[in-house]
DNA sequence: GAAGGGTAGCGAAACCTTTCGCTGACTCAA
DNA sequence: TTGAGTCAGCGAAAGGTTTCGCTACCCTTC
């Protein structure tokens, strides 16, 4: 059984929470005027797709409004955190300073520049 | 038809790229034997997946050898810009201030501290 | 109450990724 | 030559994501 809280959005998924990101809780219709302009899907599949994630745990819907109207149910600071960190883990093997060192090494870095990326990367993976 | 340059690597295929990356060119053996110990895969699957990894572009191998070695088709480097250009678009529709931003928001960060951190993400962006 | 429009949901198909059984080739030693 | 071991590959199954057809349920409005 896949842990509610630490389903990562898929493309799909992550395309739709960005538009609810950008438009706030938002009816089906709405969505999908979206999503359709961006990649014209249809109107099943959005809804498919909402029923899904409402499942998964990724957004959150208030049923006594008609139309329902849905809502992220993690902000887009949390979602970013998280893909950053999952890059961090899955690419440089969770040494947020190989990162911070390699977008350093072809440029030219005073060691200034390396501690405030250091002290950056800290404030970007929050507190465990 | 996917586009063989721009191929994301999906989950499995970046564990064993990551393998590569530090190992350097191996054999398939050595590579199962990391992907074995870290999740238990199968000697069959490895293989399969160094196959359609090969067809996709993102390993290379030289047949002359016996046996076969083969070796990531694209840095870390590479691999860690096109991830977080990738964030930066899927989350914060291609606005890597928006990440920045949203970095430094909850903490104090001074004018200089923004300076530097926007100056390091047009780094890791790359010049297009 | 019948017709039409907006809304919601289910189940199955289509598609991609990941897994592995099975097979064959090749090498080395007895 | 035969048997054991390593190496490579194919095809199909298993599992997850994305798609949509079809159905049903309100509301209006006639």
């Amino acid at each position: 059984m896949r842990q509610l809280g630490s389903a990562q959005p898929t493309a799909v998924e992550l395309e739709i929470l960005r538009i609810l990101w950008e438009l706030g809780p938002s009816p089906v219709r709405e969505i999908h005027r979206r999503l359709n302009e961006a990649k014209g899907t249809n109107y099943s599949t959005t809804v498919k797709m909402l029923s899904v994630m409402l499942t998964k745990g990724l957004v959150k819907r208030d049923e006594r409004a008609t139309p329902h109207v849905y809502r992220a149910a993690l902000t887009r600071e949390r979602a970013g955190k998280t893909f950053l960190r999952d890059l961090i883990d899955k690419v440089y093997d969770g040494s947020a300073m190989s990162l911070v060192l390699q977008a350093l090494a072809n440029g030219k870095a005073t060691q200034a520049e390396i501690d405030e990326a250091r002290r950056l990367l800290d404030e970007m993976e929050g507190q465990p």
